[in-house]
DNA sequence: CCATATAGTCAATCAGGTTGTCTAACATGT
DNA sequence: ACATGTTAGACAACCTGATTGACTATATGG
């Protein structure tokens, strides 16, 4: 019994292994030419998709107001990862798609996601790593994205 | 081979498990009469230690400015969960301690974890969760802490 | 046709981070 | 002993990303 890990390490460990897949993540990016990619882009591309999507949806996604929503499309588009265009259908609607720089960002994050995925395949073996995939999938739930992680991590 | 994951889910479980474990680990301590402790504190908590510590060496473990981290032990000082004493050898330094308040939290935070763990064991098997112990050791740097995340996930 | 609901924007505010500057106190070398 | 350099903490100005509230324009449904 006593040589169980305290409970403490485990969370720890899962926010360090998650950071060390990003910034290594990044690091990949900013060579292929994606140097101003922020961690919380990626998350927001995604849920973004291929079909676009408006700022009051993004904010619900993203679990912040639609203002909030707003603003980090802003940011996206000055950085051209993103582009407004409007509903011909709902003149209200403004649909944010992705550029095809934007693409090619989620493109190459999957790829270096994968590499990074044979990385540790190679370090713990394939079945130790399926195995912890198994059991990461046990222990979530699935289908939540929960991007608001920034101001719930932070919030004091 | 094609019956691998793809590379994005592990990011992913792995900051979903996280933020399972911390949720929970809140919503315990909410009973426990410490509603208002936020996912950071603990950690900032954990890094000031029973023996105390200063804004300056705060600001170092936790990858923030010293002005930053004197503004969150206000924030906790303000929160009765440390209070700061003047260092006695040096009078420039005030030394922030735990109060008995802020050392409750922790104790029952440590309580909280292993309680999850346990579960966790329950869930997995005590063997399995080991393992997952294990492999996440080998992926993660040791010794790093790393408290910077609010800041490096957000900042876009 | 009007009442209500929705999409987006603007403005004010807040929290937490940054850098720069300043003062007080320690540490050191001549 | 003292002049110099370094360190701790506080204060101010500013930046970013979030919030709520108010407002306009456009759908939608009775």
């Amino acid at each position: 019994m006593s040589s169980d890990a305290p409970g403490f390490e485990l969370p720890l460990r899962l926010l360090l292994a998650f950071r060390v897949l990003i910034d290594e993540l990044h690091d990949e990016l900013a060579r292929q030419g994606h140097p101003d990619l922020r961690p919380m882009h990626g998350f927001v591309m995604q849920a973004i998709g291929p079909r676009g999507t408006t700022a009051v949806e993004l904010g619900r996604m993203l679990g912040v107001s639609k203002q909030a929503a707003g603003k980090t499309i802003d940011t996206l588009e000055r950085l051209g990862y993103v582009e407004r265009t409007t509903d011909s259908h709902d003149t209200r609607r403004k649909i944010t798609r992705l550029t095809p720089y934007g693409m090619d960002a989620l493109t190459r994050s999957a790829r270096i996601f994968d590499d990074l995925r044979a990385r540790w395949a190679d370090e713990l073996g394939e079945d130790r790593l399926h195995a912890l995939e198994a059991d990461l999938r046990r222990l979530t739930p699935d289908g939540l994205w929960r991007l608001d992680t920034p101001g719930w991590f932070g919030s004091l």
